[in-house]
DNA sequence: TGTACATCAGTGAACGCGCGTTCACTGATGTAC
DNA sequence: TGTACATCAGTGAACGCGCGTTCACTGATGTAC
């Protein structure tokens, strides 16, 4: 009981590291994380961070991994959520929960998908499982709105250019994943579309051109899939 | 001609430091830069660097706008190169020129587009007229093509959604652009497009899905500008 | 219940480092007579 | 042509700062008898 409840004060402190250093890199950007500056937003002396994480480095390997979980978490639930609505409606829900997960969390978007940390490399094994689980949400209903036909592919989005064919062929075969190459195709297409428009709000630059980014966001994914040959849309 | 000269000096020191400055970040991302680095890469005090430029963010903020300008510099240079052909196939070239500069000039990407060196923040007045300049390119390449009727608007890109359709008018108003709506909008989503999948590049996330990111990056161009409705496209 | 012991989260001092910026200066070079 | 002076690029020392990490330690808490 004694020994539990250490552990839980334990847990509490570990939490309250990865909280400080969230609002250390809100506020000063993800190069504004730094042991020391952890330990004065807690009011504990730096060695004290030591007996959490080995070094700064692990500490953001974790913070890396939890903010792919994250965003995975959201996408699953905005998938679990609209669940009564057809695939491809439910893969629209999916975009606009990855781009308010991202807005939300901007120095959390950063930290996983822009400029790393000068010098900091994240061990793959720590995130590729985590990446995965964001892209397999997606990917599986782009499958089901391609099964039942409600994504009839049009030109020029129904044939996959070599050697991207040949790559998400390997991808396929290597990881076993149930899917057709062209689900994982428009997905991959509408992946790099997504990430442009939130990297560009992320970093401020398109704001000034749209006006409102929500609606612009909207009105490209629906573009997109449209042009895709995704049919009954909301 | 002894003060000249010294001029003469004087200018080749101010580009051995930028020189310098661009090497370093290179080397260590764009955190690396800084006086003391660039000192030690150029054999001077860092003292010594303050005859040229007043502090680091005054230099910082001249390395963005130049390489703003070496951006459009070089999609003047495409579509000044390629004018024996139409509009949309110039446009298209302007589009792989705007990526070639970037995965070759990775960091100064960055600088531009990256997440921002923290506490510093670019002044409009030094940046705003380069970006200008990077987007009148493809603008005009694109209403040109409009006005040819080599490019013929298709749903769902011939219309210009709300707000981003007043916000749009504003801007032409305000600069007394002479183009239409339409360009400008059809051209902010291809430069969403443009900037995601350069974004992926350029901090590592995509090659491991695509195979060839150059060839995936034109079959993404030739896709997004044929479903905007441009006929006639090598 | 009371005492001796073990655990271990957290401390405080120190290490060697790099940073931007300032200041008073030096010494080579060019200029004016 | 020769000398006195002005210019100014670059120096060297110093400022105060923050960083990650190490080390030997303390002292409260929980454990075992």
């Amino acid at each position: 009981m004694a020994r539990k409840r250490n552990e839980e004060l334990n847990a509490a402190t570990a939490e309250a590291i990865k909280n400080a250093a969230r609002q250390l890199m809100a506020e000063e950007g993800t190069n504004g994380l730094s042991i020391r500056g952890i330990a004065k937003v807690i009011d504990l002396t730096p060695p004290a961070i030591y007996h959490y994480f080995a070094s700064l480095d692990e500490l953001t390997t974790v913070l890396i991994a939890e903010n792919f979980n994250a965003l995975a978490d959201a996408l699953e639930q905005a998938s679990a959520k609209s669940s009564a609505k057809t695939a491809g409606n439910r893969l629209f829900d999916v975009t606009l929960a990855y781009r308010q997960w991202s807005v939300e969390n901007p120095l959390d978007f950063q930290l996983i998908y822009g400029n790393p940390i000068p010098g900091y490399v994240a061990p793959p094994e720590a995130t590729v499982p985590a990446v995965v689980r964001t892209f397999v949400v997606a990917v599986s209903l782009m499958e089901e709105a391609l099964h039942t036909g409600e994504l009839v592919p049009v030109a020029p989005y129904s044939d996959v250019p070599e050697p991207a064919r040949a790559r998400i062929q390997e991808l396929i075969d290597e990881n076993g994943y149930p899917i057709a190459v062209l689900s994982m195709y428009l997905t991959l297409v509408l992946w790099t579309q997504i990430h442009g428009l939130i990297y560009l709000e992320v970093f401020n630059h398109i704001q000034h051109n749209v006006g409102d980014t929500d609606v612009f966001y909207r009105a490209q994914m629906t573009s997109m899939l449209t042009a895709m040959g995704l049919k009954t849309f909301t």
